[in-house]
DNA sequence: TCCTATAGGTGAGTTTGATTCATCTATAGG
DNA sequence: CCTATAGATGAATCAAACTCACCTATAGGA
C-alpha cells in the first residue's frame, strides 16, 4: 500500500536536517555523526529522484520540493509524536473506583507497596460508594466491588470471600467479664439485593459471647470501627479492614478459641475489555490479588 | 525533538499489520517473513511498554491502544505518502515555453530524442509569442527566449547566438541566373526593443546577390519558411529552423562560396530560482545546451 | 594574499540490528 | 484424533546504516 514510500528513518533524518538546517546539528539531534546524515539524505534524494537541499558552503537550505517534504514529514512526526506520547502517558495512569471502607482502611494505607513495585504508575483512587458501570464509565479503568462476584463474566474475577471477626479495645474485652451486657456493632446493608450472613445466628454459635448482646448497625465500616476504637463495643468486621488498628494494638480479636470467622461476601474486579490489555491494570490486579490473599478466604476455597 | 518516538519502520510494519489484522498478510506486504513483522511489533510494544495487539489463535486483534496508534499511524504514512506521490508526479512533469516558431520547426521535431533520453519525463510545450515573466507564471518552469541574454542575470543562460542564412528551393536558386529580381523573405521584428540586425547592409556584401533584391517582412520564421518552399523567394532565417526542409532536401543553402551567416540575437533560457535545482529542469538546459550546438554559434564564441 | 577553521562529500570498512530459519505452541476444523 | 494454520521464539545470518579517514570548498582572520 505504501510501497512507494522512501525509507522512513531517512525521512526522519531529513526532517531534522531541514528544521535545524544543518546536517551536523542534525546528526547531534539524532546522535550519530554528520556523514551518516549526509549519506541518508543522499540515498533519500537518489530514490526521489529529486534534489531536497542546495548544498551552499558551510550551510544548506531547503528546494521548494525540499521544503514541501520537510512540511509534510514534520507534520507526520508531530502527529505521531503526539500519540505516542499520550498512549505512554495515560498508559502509566491507573484509576481504580472501590468502596470509600475498602479505599480507606486498606488499598490507601497498602498503596506505597504498589507504588514501591510499579513506580512509574500514577494511581488514582475513585471511593464512591454508588456503583460504577464500569463498562460505560471510562472514568475508572477497574473497580474493586464487595458482593457476588458475578460466575459467567469474563470481565469479574473473584478475589476472595470476606472474612468478618470480632475486634474491640483490649479494655472493652476486659470489661466483658464485668458488665455483660455487651454490643456487637455491624455494617448496614446498603443493597438490599444482596444476601445477607445470618449475624444473629453466628453470634448464637459462640458459646462464650454474653447472651446479652446487642447488635447496632452503622453506615459502613470505617463508622463501625471508628465506635469500636472508641470503646463502645465489638466490631463485626472484614479481617482486611482492621488491619492497621490489629497491628498497632487499638483493637485485638475476640480472646476467646474455637470461634470461627463469619464467611461474608466476595471481593471481585471488575476490568472492562478495553482495560484488559493494558499492562498496568494487569499489574495492578494481579499485585491486588496477591496482597489480598492474607485476610480473606483464598479464591479456590470458595469455588464450592 | 523526537526522541521519543519508536523506530519508524517498526510503526510502518505495524501500520501494515493493524490495517490488514493479519502477521502473515503484512509481511507479504511488506516483502518479509511473517516472522519479521512478529518481532517488529514485539519489539514496539516492549519499546512503548504497551500491548498493541490481542493475539488469538490464527488471528490478531487490535488493543484499544493498538487501534489509536494505528489510526495515528496510517494517518502519517498516507500524508506523507500523498506528498511524495505528488512531488515524484510533479518532478516527472516539466513544462517549457518558448516562440511558436522555435517550438514547430525545432523543439517539437528534436523531442523524440529528448524522450527517448528521459522516458520518464513527461514534456509541455507552452507555445506562445507574449512573453512570460518566468518568476511569476508558475505555469511555466523554464523558459527559451530569443533576444538579448541578460548578462548579469544567474537565472539567464546563453544558448548561443543565431546564425541566419539564406535558403530557397533547388528551383528557385537556378531560376534567378534566369530573371534576376529575387525575393528575400524576413521576419519582421515584433519587439521594438530589441536590436535588429543590419539585413540590407550585410545583403550588400554578397556580391552574388542580384542588386534588384527586394526584401518581403512576414510575421514569423514559419510563414517565411511556408513561402520559400512555395517558390516566392530566398528564406533569410535561422539555420536551426530550416533543418528538417533542408535535410530532406526542400530548401538549399545559398550555392555561392564565401558568404558568411548573418549574426543574429540570441537563443537563452530563463530558469527562475523555484526551477533550478529540478533534476528534469536541469537535465531538458543541458540537452538542450547540447543538442543547439549546431546550428548556432556556440556559446564561448559569443562572449566577447 | 595566505592560512586556518568549518561544513559538507566520498568511499571503504565495520558494526549493529533486522531478517530468516528451524522449531515450537495452540487450536480450529475435518 | 489428526492435520493444517497463525503466530512465537531464539540462534544464526545478512544487509543496511554508521563510522573513519581523507577530500573539497570557502569564509574570515592574520
Amino acid at each position: 500500500m505504501f510501497a512507494r514510500l522512501p525509507s522512513l528513518s531517512s525521512l526522519r533524518t531529513f526532517e531534522a536536517a531541514a528544521r535545524l538546517l544543518s546536517f551536523k546539528s542534525a546528526a547531534h539531534e539524532l546522535n550519530v555523526s554528520p556523514t551518516a546524515v549526509s549519506h541518508q539524505i543522499r540515498a533519500l534524494e537518489d530514490r526521489l529522484q529529486l534534489c531536497l537541499f542546495e548544498r551552499r558552503t558551510r550551510s544548506v537550505e531547503l528546494t521548494p520540493e525540499g521544503e514541501r517534504l520537510a512540511a509534510a514529514a514534520h507534520k507526520a512526526m508531530h502527529e505521531l509524536n503526539e500519540t505516542v506520547n499520550e498512549l505512554t502517558r495515560q498508559a502509566n495512569q491507573l484509576t481504580v473506583g472501590t468502596t470509600a471502607s475498602f479505599a480507606a482502611l486498606w488499598l490507601v494505607p497498602k498503596l506505597h507497596l504498589f507504588q514501591q513495585q510499579y513506580p512509574g504508575v500514577e494511581l488514582n483512587i475513585q471511593a464512591e460508594d454508588q456503583l460504577r458501570d464500569v463498562e460505560q464509565d471510562r472514568r475508572v479503568d477497574m473497580v474493586i466491588r464487595y458482593g457476588c462476584c458475578p460466575q459467567a463474566n469474563a470481565e469479574a474475577s473473584l478475589l476472595g470471600q470476606e472474612a468478618l471477626g470480632l475486634f474491640a479495645t483490649p479494655a472493652y474485652w476486659q470489661q466483658l467479664s464485668v458488665h455483660s451486657n455487651p454490643s456487637v456493632l455491624v455494617t448496614s446493608w446498603k443493597n438490599p439485593r444482596l444476601p445477607r450472613p445470618n449475624v444473629q445466628a453466628w453470634l448464637q454459635t459462640i458459646e462464650q459471647m454474653p447472651s446479652a448482646a446487642q447488635i447496632r448497625s452503622f453506615d459502613d465500616e470505617n463508622q463501625v470501627i471508628q465506635a469500636a476504637l472508641a470503646g463502645q463495643g465489638i466490631a463485626l468486621v472484614s479481617r482486611l479492614l482492621v488491619a492497621l488498628p490489629l497491628h498497632n494494638g487499638w483493637l485485638t480479636a475476640e480472646p476467646w478459641k474455637g470461634v470461627d470467622n463469619l464467611r461474608g461476601l466476595d471481593y471481585y474486579t471488575l476490568i472492562p475489555e478495553r482495560s484488559a490489555s493494558r499492562s498496568t491494570v494487569r499489574q495492578f490486579a494481579s499485585w491486588l490479588d496477591a496482597t489480598l490473599k492474607s485476610g480473606l478466604y483464598p479464591r479456590h476455597e470458595t469455588q464450592n
